[in-house]
DNA sequence: GAATTCGCACAGCCAT
DNA sequence: ATGGCTGTGCGAA
C-alpha cells in the first residue's frame, strides 16, 4: 500500500489529547458494551485493512469516567433522558478543566403527571400489566391558577417517561403529561440552564452572584412590590454571570453523489464521503479528505492549502476515525443543517463501514442529532428561527441557505462551483468544503461571539437547554419560562382546553377575514410633503399595557371571586386587580429591565466595551422575548393559549392611542398619522408635547417618548406607506414598493437614486429645486424601460415559494407557474426557494430567468410596474405619472 | 411545527 | 369585458 501524505493517529496522539478527557455521555453502558464485545472488536479490528485499531485503544477514544468528582465551575448546558439508566443526564460545561461533564440525576426524581381522581379510585383504572410500572399515588395539593384555589390532586408517579403516555388517557382529566420528562426534571429541581453550577454528588448548587443589584434596581424598581423587586433581582443575576466560552468547532461535510443536484440517501448512507472540514475557534483549520478519482484534477503540492492544513486518506475508514478523533477536542460543535445531514450521514456511513456503534460518537434522538461528547448545535435551525432572525439578526437574509445568511451576517458566502464536489479537483474540493465550516463558525464568533451568548442569555431566562432552544421557536421558550414559574409556585400547570373553558369567547372583531380578533389602529395619513416632524412612541407598548393591566391568562375573565375588577375598554373583558398575574410581573419586569437598565447600560461610557457589548446581548435577548410575548397568547399553538388576553391587548391599545391623540388634538398638537403605538405630529410646540408625555405617563402609566425628529416626510397618503429624512439626514423609508425584496434589481437601483436626490432636500424651497431633477431621473428610467436597456436579471422577481409547490391549491401565482417550468429542468424546488422570473408576452405570463430571452419580455407590463412605484413618491411632491409618460412620448416621438 | 393583526399590490378565479 | 372576491407575498407595527 502506498503511503500517502498526512500522518496517521498513534496510540500516542490519542493519550496525549486524553489527558483531559471529555466525560462520555455513554461511558456506563459502553464500559459494559465494551467487555462484552471485546472478541468481536478485534476480529472487526483484524478486518480493518487501512488501519488496525486495538481494543484498548478504543475503549480510550470514547469513554472514561469521572462520576464523584466535585466540580466548581459546571455550566449547565443541555440535558436529555437516558432510556438505559431510566434518569435525566445532564451535561455541564466544566470551566476548569474545559471538558463536558454528563451527571446522572442522583436525587431519585422520576417521571409522574397529575390526575383528580382520589388515589383508591385512581388505581383501580390502572392496568394490570402496567401496575408495576406505577411507583406511587399520592394526594398532593397545588395552586389551580384559574380558580386561584390550593386543591387536591393525585400525582402519579412512575418509572419511566413512556408508562405517562400509556397511562394519561385513562383518567378522567390529567395533566402535566404531555411534558418532556428531562424538561420536568428541569422545573422540578429549578435548575436554569445556561446558568452555573457546583456539582458535587447529588447537589447542585448555583453559583452565587454577589450583591451588586441593589445599587443597579434600586431606583428602577422602587415603587414596585416585593415580589416585582424580587423577580428582576433573579433576573439579574442571570445577566450578570458571563457566559462561558468553550472550545468549539464547526464542521462540514463532502459526500459523493452521481446525481449532480441531489445528495444521496442519508438513511442508507450509500456512497463515500470525500471530505470533513473542521474550523476551530483554536485556529485549527483543517481538512481531511480521501482520495477520490477527480482528486488529481488539481493537486495540492504540500500539507497545506494556504493555511489549511490538509490531510489525505486512502481509507474512508482512518479519515472518520480521525476526524471523530479531532471533533474530541470540542465541547460545541456547530454544523449548518448538520441534522438533516452531515450527522446522520456520518453516522450512518461509519455504520455502513463497519464501525460498531459505541466507535460512533454521534448520537440520534427523536428530532435532531449531537455528539455523544459534545453539544451539537445546528445554525441553520438558529437562523431559521422566526424571533431570532428579525429581532437579533438584522433580518436581512431571505433565504435560509448558508450562503445567503453568511453573505449578510459576515459578508462572505459559499465557495461557488459549477460542478458537484465530487467531480472537482482535490484542492477545488478543500476550498470548497472549508469555506462552508469557516463561514459556518465566523456565524457564531461574528461580534465576539454574539450568536452564542445570545443563546446562552435566552436559555437562562427560558429555562431551555440550548440544543432544544436552538431547535425550537419562540413559543416553546416562553411556554418552558412560564412552566418554570408555574412549579415554582406551586400552580398546577393547566391545559389548553382549560383555559379555553374559563376565559370565555372573543369579543371583538378583525378587519381581516380569517383573523380571530381585531387588532391595532392605523390612522389615515394625509398625501404631501411635510417638514419639521417628530414621531412619538410608546417604549414597547404591548408589554407595557401587559405589566400595567395586570394581564395574564389567569386574571383576566377570572371565574373566581374578585375584589377589584376593571374593565377592559371595546371587548367587554374584565381583569382581577387583586394579586399580580404571572405574565404581568414577568413581562412587565423584563420590559422595565430591556428599557430602565440594560438598554442604558449598553451605552454606559463608564464601563468597557466588552461589558457594554455583553449589556446590548442582554437587552437584544429580552427584546426578542418580549416582541413575541403578547403574540403567543393570541396563537392556538400556545400551551398557554388565551385570546382573550391578546384581545384585551390590543383593545387597550387602541384605546390608549386613540385616548393620547385626543389629548394631543387638545393641547394643539397636529397628529398626521400613527400606526399601533406611534404618533407623527407636525410643528410641535415644545411646551405641548411635555405637557402630553406627563399626562399620558400619569394617565396610563406609560412611556411616551421621541423616537424620530423628521426634517420631512413624504407620505404618498397609503397606511404603512412614506419617506422621511431625519435632521441628520437618515433616509427612513416604509413600505414603498420600491423597497421591496421581491421587486425586479431595476427598481430597486433605480428608485434608490431618486432617493438619493431627496436625501438632498434641506428646507421647502429645495423642493422646487429638486422637482425637476426628479422628473428627469424618472423620465430616463422610463425611456430605458422602453428601449429595454435592462438585462434580464435586472428585470427579474425574485419570489419566494411559502410552500412546497404541490401545496398551491387554490391558485397558480406567477412565481410558481415559473416554478413549474423550471421543474421541466430537474431543478429541485422546495418551500423557502426563491423564483427568479420575468413577465413575458406568452400565454402563461411568466418565464424563469434562466429560459426567457430579453426580446420576449412584456415591457407594458413593465411600465405599469415602474408607474405605481414610482407614484408612490412622485404622489407626495405633487409630480403626476401622465407629466413622466407624456413628456418621454413626445420626446421620443420627435427625438427620433 | 406552530407569536399576532393591519395594509398594500397583484394575479387568478368566478359570476355577471 | 368587467368587477368583486380570494389567495399570495411582503412589509409595518
Amino acid at each position: 500500500m502506498e503511503k500517502k501524505k498526512g500522518k496517521m493517529p498513534t496510540l500516542l496522539d490519542f493519550a496525549d489529547k486524553r489527558s483531559q478527557p471529555n466525560l462520555g455521555i455513554e461511558e456506563i453502558i459502553a464500559k459494559e458494551v465494551s467487555a462484552k464485545n471485546e472478541k468481536e472488536q478485534m476480529v472487526h479490528n483484524a478486518n480493518q485493512s487501512t488501519r488496525t485499531t486495538t481494543e484498548s485503544e478504543t475503549k480510550l477514544l470514547w469513554y472514561s469516567i469521572i462520576d464523584e468528582a466535585v466540580i466548581n465551575n459546571a455550566h449547565l448546558l443541555s440535558y436529555y433522558y437516558d432510556s438505559e439508566r431510566n434518569t435525566a443526564l445532564l451535561c455541564f460545561y466544566d470551566e476548569d478543566r474545559n471538558t463536558l461533564v454528563y451527571w446522572y440525576d442522583k436525587t431519585d426524581h422520576k417521571p409522574y403527571f397529575i390526575v383528580s381522581e382520589e388515589p383508591t379510585e385512581a388505581e383501580k383504572l390502572i392496568p394490570k400489566d402496567l401496575k408495576g410500572r406505577v411507583v406511587s399515588l399520592e394526594r398532593i395539593e397545588k395552586v389551580n391558577p384559574l380558580s386561584m384555589k390550593k386543591e387536591k390532586y393525585t400525582k402519579i408517579t412512575v418509572t419511566d417517561p413512556l408508562a405517562v403516555k400509556e397511562l394519561r388517557g385513562r383518567f378522567r382529566d390529567s395533566w402535566e403529561s404531555t411534558i418532556k420528562y428531562h424538561q420536568n426534571f428541569i422545573y422540578d429541581r429549578r435548575l436554569i440552564p445556561g446558568y452555573k453550577y457546583k456539582v458535587s454528588g447529588k447537589i447542585l448548587a448555583p453559583v452565587e452572584i454577589g450583591s451588586t443589584s441593589a445599587k443597579d434596581l434600586r431606583t428602577v424598581f422602587d415603587g414596585e412590590s416585593e415580589e416585582v423587586q424580587r423577580f428582576a433581582e433573579e433576573l439579574y443575576g442571570l445577566f450578570e454571570l458571563p457566559p462561558p466560552i468553550p472550545k468549539m468547532v464547526a464542521i462540514d461535510v463532502e459526500v459523493y453523489s452521481p446525481y449532480a443536484n441531489r445528495l444521496p440517501n442519508v438513511a442508507t448512507a450509500p456512497y463515500p464521503i470525500l471530505s470533513i472540514a473542521i474550523a476551530g475557534t483554536d485556529g485549527r483549520k483543517k481538512v481531511l479528505a480521501i482520495s477520490y478519482p477527480h482528486a488529481s484534477k488539481s493537486p495540492i503540492k504540500d500539507k497545506f492549502l494556504g493555511e489549511i492544513e490538509v490531510e489525505i486518506f486512502d481509507s474512508e475508514h482512518a479519515m472518520l476515525m480521525e476526524a471523530f478523533r479531532i471533533l474530541g477536542d470540542y465541547q460545541v460543535i456547530y454544523s449548518y443543517n448538520g441534522d438533516n445531514f452531515d450527522l446522520p450521514y456520518l453516522r450512518n456511513r461509519a455504520r455502513v463501514l463497519g464501525f460498531r456503534p459505541q466507535e460512533v460518537p454521534i448520537r440520534e434522538f427523536q428530532d435532531y442529532y449531537t455528539f455523544k461528547r459534545a453539544i451539537h448545535i445546528d445554525l441553520y435551525k438558529v437562523f431559521e428561527n422566526k424571533a431570532l432572525k428579525t429581532y437579533a439578526f438584522g433580518g436581512n437574509y431571505r433565504e435560509n441557505t448558508l450562503d445567503s445568511v453568511a453573505m449578510s451576517i459576515i459578508g462572505v458566502g459559499k465557495v461557488k462551483i459549477e460542478e458537484s464536489p465530487g467531480m472537482l479537483g482535490i484542492s477545488k474540493l478543500v476550498e470548497y468544503n472549508y469555506r462552508d465550516a469557516e463561514i459556518t463558525l465566523a456565524l457564531v464568533t461574528w461580534k465576539n461571539f454574539l450568536t452564542w451568548k445570545l443563546l446562552i442569555l435566552l436559555s437562562r431566562l427560558t429555562k431551555t437547554g440550548i440544543e432544544e432552544l436552538s431547535r425550537s421557536q419562540i413559543s416553546n421558550w416562553i411556554r418552558n419560562m412560564l412552566y418554570w414559574e408555574h412549579r415554582k409556585r406551586n400552580f398546577l400547570i393547566p391545559k389548553q382546553e382549560d383555559i379555553l373553558k374559563h376565559k370565555k369567547e372573543i369579543k371583538s372583531k378583525a378587519i381581516i377575514k380569517g383573523k380571530k380578533y381585531a387588532g391595532a389602529i392605523v390612522l389615515d395619513p394625509p398625501v404631501g410633503v411635510f417638514f419639521n416632524i417628530l414621531v412619538l412612541d410608546f417604549a414597547s407598548l404591548y408589554p407595557s399595557i401587559m405589566k400595567v393591566w395586570n394581564l395574564s391568562y389567569e386574571t383576566v375573565n377570572p371565574s373566581y371571586e374578585c375584589r377589584n375588577l376593571k374593565e377592559i375598554p371595546d371587548v367587554k373583558h374584565v381583569v382581577c386587580m387583586d394579586r399580580k398575574g404571572m405574565t404581568s410581573l414577568m413581562i412587565g419586569t423584563m420590559r422595565d429591565l430591556r428599557v430602565k437598565v440594560y438598554k442604558k447600560k449598553s451605552k454606559d461610557k463608564n464601563l468597557s466595551n466588552e461589558q457594554k457589548e455583553w449589556y446590548n446581548t442582554v437587552q437584544s435577548a429580552l427584546k426578542v422575548l418580549l416582541n413575541a410575548s403578547y403574540g403567543v397568547f393570541g396563537s392556538d399553538a400556545f400551551a398557554l393559549y388565551a385570546p382573550p388576553v391578546a384581545e384585551s391587548v390590543t383593545a387597550i391599545g387602541r384605546f390608549t392611542i386613540m385616548s393620547t391623540i385626543k389629548k394631543a388634538l387638545a393641547l394643539g398638537l397636529r397628529v398626521l398619522y400613527g400606526d399601533t403605538d406611534s404618533m407623527f405630529i407636525w410643528n410641535p410646540e415644545k411646551e405641548a408635547l411635555t405637557k402630553l408625555v406627563g399626562e399620558v405617563e400619569k394617565e396610563f402609566s406609560l412611556d411616551l417618548e421621541i423616537d424620530k425628529e423628521f426634517r420631512y416626510v413624504a407620505f404618498s397618503g397609503l397606511k404603512k406607506n412614506y419617506l422621511a429624512v431625519t435632521n441628520s439626514d437618515e433616509v427612513v423609508i416604509k413600505g414603498l414598493l420600491g423597497k421591496k425584496r421581491n421587486q425586479p434589481e431595476f427598481l430597486k437601483s433605480s428608485f434608490s437614486e431618486v432617493i438619493v436626490m431627496l436625501k438632498e432636500i434641506k428646507t421647502p424651497k429645495d423642493f422646487s429645486e429638486i422637482h425637476d431633477k426628479i422628473k428627469d431621473k424618472v423620465k430616463e428610467i422610463y425611456r430605458r424601460l422602453k428601449n429595454m436597456g435592462y438585462t434580464l436579471d435586472e428585470l427579474a422577481f425574485n419570489v419566494m415559494l411559502n410552500k412546497d409547490i404541490d401545496g398551491y391549491v387554490k391558485n397558480t401565482p406567477q412565481h410558481v407557474k415559473a416554478a413549474l417550468l423550471l421543474k421541466n429542468f430537474d431543478r429541485r424546488l422546495v418551500k423557502g426557494d426563491i423564483i427568479s422570473y420575468v413577465k413575458v408576452k406568452n400565454k402563461e405570463g411568466v418565464k424563469p430567468v434562466a429560459m426567457a430571452k430579453l426580446s420576449e419580455v412584456d415591457v407594458d407590463k413593465y411600465l405599469e410596474i415602474a408607474r405605481t412605484t414610482f407614484e408612490q413618491i412622485l404622489k407626495t411632491i405633487n409630480i403626476s405619472w401622465e407629466d413622466i409618460e407624456g413628456v418621454a412620448r413626445l420626446e421620443s416621438f420627435f427625438g427620433k
